[in-house]
RNA sequence: GGCGGGGUAGCUCAGGGGUAGAGCAGGGGUCUCAUAAGCCCUUGGUCGGCAGUUCAAAUCUGCCCCCCGCCA
């Protein structure tokens, strides 16, 4: 029987640019998608941008477009990475079975929707939305008001500032508001969560929230005066005139995106779409908007008479060698496209990057726990489970498929499969499969890989008990090679299916040297008792290596390069062999004043994407991160000194101010710095991870 | 300060009244289909501390210490 199943990630705030903790969410997100589409659910996957706001009309401002206008801008950061991540939009989400939807929270799709349920909960439940007047500390980072206990004081006296952004706080006087009786709904949600206990999952976090309830909820301001980027408040009847003042807050804004995405959630009769796959939704999320998931967005949905999401799943934060993900610190503004394009390194399908990424993630750490990214830890998972256990088994059988089974898989005997190794083989396989499935369908993917390991795993020891290479040297002993090379098929079969959740990428390069005639889309998790007889007609073909083991010199090479070393003496020591053969030096141009010095402005910049420009043999055209709200283009004569593999992650030295030009009919917005004169020798960079934007004086 | 989660091998974690577990890392052996991979064997732990219940506690109870989160 076909179950719709409804994945959310969060909308992300589109000012943000994607980093490892966005990526972890939408990959959790994209993992449960595929997995319940194999186990033949009818799977919807939503993920977007939350673009309304005072700082983002406040960037726009700054830049001088429309806040409209800087959103459309920068929203396609998001979707960009996530294809970069291997998730296909639109057309190319077929080939995944299910339906990929991006929202964005400025589209009429989504503000018509999010009018509907203010008015359906002012229908429905009139003294739920309320004009009411307030005063407090107000902070522009959080868009929140505080009192002064959750402030800390500042350098003068009066002055508070706000915990999370170190700065001052503004005395917002008497701005009034619609406020929604939030309070009415901590019994109802508490008794929610009382009889569906796969409302909030992990468990830690359902008592988290249900500690929170019991304290007693206060009422929650939804809308604003002070500023217009928003969606208007509807008309109100009860104060003619008053809404025109106000657009919504942001919570009751983003958080419908779930429902505006799916269609008028009020249709009579039922929007299809809203009636299919609401009931089924999980809310992915990070522990940070959980009260925000749990708490507010059901007492709207009550408010407005709509069922409750079936369950929000939270899990935790990922920190970079111990250290928090922040702005302000470089080392921890880990870009997940620039981390699964090294790993895919020497791969023979680049694509395998992502899922060595994506397997590290959701193995290291169980849902839910905080996980910490040691660079350590990331390549020595990546030596031990991807290339050493799977990527070896898939390259080692293969070449035994083509090399003993000329070109076929051998044939299954009965007789022979519930003996010695083939038994054991089959025993544990079925137990891998059963407890992944139960694992993943259980949020536990780190439980499911494991599971899917003991597959892979007993099938290398399969290999070794069998000797399928002693085998071939006798020809009387060619039915029992039959039977091996079957069951080793079927093994890969397994594996190939059983790792598709998380390494979707290897999964399709499987497919095309097992010669499996199988589209991605209809691939299904196998059945547990069907272990040797569910194998598809397969032509199996000689094939290169996935993940090519990472050795202890490229190790060296990688976290150099992700984790630029703190400046130290030893570093900064002079090279004095390097002086040895002074060359001729070209002479020096005539001295200039400080001040025609100070009119360049000297960036950092991190470079992001680097591709070739057509036509142009010195031309690179550069995607590089200076810290400001979008990305420039930059374009470098240095093809000829390095490829476009070898930038990204790269940290350079920007001329920031300079003019825009059209290179090539590529608009160039500043230019690098590098030493050499007609041939480019090196790029002027920095030993420290300085921050994106930082001046260089 | 209140509540919740956690503290088990060098690392990541499972277990949860009856002989302490897995993977990785370390040590030894072995095979050649394979990516110096695989396979086999193996060294590691007073299960945070103290007290109690029990024939028996990593597990249950109490107190304490440390880490994380939520709330105030």
């Amino acid at each position: 029987m076909t179950q719709p199943f409804y994945v959310t990630t969060p909308i992300y705030y589109v000012n943000d640019v994607p980093h490892l903790g966005h990526a972890y969410t939408t990959i959790v997100a994209d993992a449960l998608a595929r997995c319940h589409q194999m186990m033949g659910d009818d799977v919807r996957y939503l993920t977007g941008t939350d673009e309304h706001g005072q700082k983002i009309a406040e960037v726009a401002a700054k830049r001088g477009v429309t806040p409209q206008q800087h959103c459309d801008e920068v929203a396609p950061r998001f979707l960009d990475t996530w294809r970069e991540l291997g998730l296909g939009f639109g057309d190319a989400a077929a080939a995944h079975g299910f339906r990929r939807d991006f929202i964005r929270t400025t589209e009429p799709r989504h503000t018509a929707v999010v009018r509907k349920l203010w008015e359906a909960i002012r229908a429905r439940r009139p003294d739920d939305l309320y004009l009411a007047t307030y005063q407090g500390w107000y902070c522009v980072g959080c868009e929140a008001f505080y009192t002064e206990s959750q402030l800390k004081a500042g350098a003068t006296a009066g002055e508070w500032l706000c915990t999370t952004h170190e700065k001052p706080v503004a005395w917002v006087d008497k701005e009034t508001s619609y406020f929604f009786k939030l309070s009415a709904y901590a019994e109802p949600l508490l008794a929610h969560i009382e009889a569906h206990p796969e409302f909030i999952q992990p468990e830690q976090y359902r008592n988290e929230v249900v500690s929170f309830l019991k304290g007693g909820l206060k009422d929650l301001s939804v809308s604003r005066t002070s500023f217009t980027w928003g969606i208007p408040v509807p008309d109100d009847p009860a104060h003619p005139g008053e809404a025109a003042r106000h657009v919504m807050y942001v919570w009751f804004d983003a958080l419908t995106n779930y429902l505006s995405n799916l269609g008028d959630p009020f249709a009579s009769p039922p929007t299809p779409a809203v009636a299919t796959y609401w009931p089924s939704v999980v809310h992915v999320i990070g522990k940070d908007i959980l009260r925000f998931h749990a708490v507010y967005w059901p007492a709207f949905l009550l408010a407005a008479g709509l069922p409750l999401p079936r369950t929000v799943l939270c899990h935790g934060w990922w920190s970079i060698g111990g250290r928090k993900i922040s702005k302000s610190i470089p080392a921890t503004r880990v870009y997940p496209t620039i981390l699964a394009g090294d790993l895919a390194g020497a791969s023979s399908v680049p694509a395998t990057g992502v899922d060595a990424l994506r397997y590290f993630l959701l193995r290291e750490t169980p849902l839910g726990n905080d996980g910490d990214l040691i660079y350590e830890g990331l390549i020595e998972r990546y030596n031990a489970d991807l290339a050493n256990d799977l990527g070896n088994l898939i390259n080692r059988s293969l070449t035994m498929l083509v090399r003993f089974g000329g070109g076929g898989v051998g044939a299954r005997d009965e007789a022979r499969a519930a003996t010695g190794p083939h038994a054991a083989l089959a025993t544990v396989a079925a137990a891998a499969i059963k407890d992944a499935q139960a694992a993943f369908t259980a949020f536990a993917p780190s439980r499911g890989l494991e599971a899917v390991w003991r597959l892979v795993r007993e099938a290398n020891t399969y290999i070794a008990a069998t000797e399928p290479w002693t085998l071939a040297k006798d020809p009387a002993k060619k039915p029992e090679l039959d039977h091996v090379l079957h069951t080793l098929a079927a093994a890969l079969w397994w594996t190939r299916l059983a790792i598709a959740p998380v390494l979707p990428a290897t999964a399709l390069a499987l497919d095309g040297w097992l010669g499996a005639g199988v589209a991605e889309k209809d691939a299904r998790w196998p059945d547990a008792a069907a272990f040797g007889r569910d194998v598809p007609a397969l032509t199996p073909t000689a094939s290169t290596p996935l993940f090519p083991r990472i050795d202890a010199a490229r190790t060296a090479e990688l976290i150099g390069k992700w984790l630029p070393p703190e400046p130290t003496a030893a570093v900064a020591a002079p090279v004095e062999a390097a002086a040895a053969a002074p060359a001729p030096v070209a002479p020096l141009a005539p001295t200039i004043a400080y001040e025609d010095f100070a009119k360049i402005d000297l960036r950092v910049g991190l470079v992001i994407a680097a591709e070739p420009v057509p036509k142009a043999k010195k031309l690179l055209k550069l995607t590089v991160d200076l810290g400001e709200a979008r990305h420039r283009t930059i374009v470098a004569g240095i093809a000829e000194a390095f490829t476009a593999a070898a930038l990204p992650g790269q940290r350079v030295l920007v001329v920031a101010n300079l003019a825009p030009r059209e290179l090539r009919g590529v608009t160039s917005e500043g230019m690098i710095l590098a030493a050499g004169d007609d041939a480019i020798l090196a790029l002027g960079t920095i030993t420290a991870a300085a921050p994106p934007g930082t001046r260089v004086k």
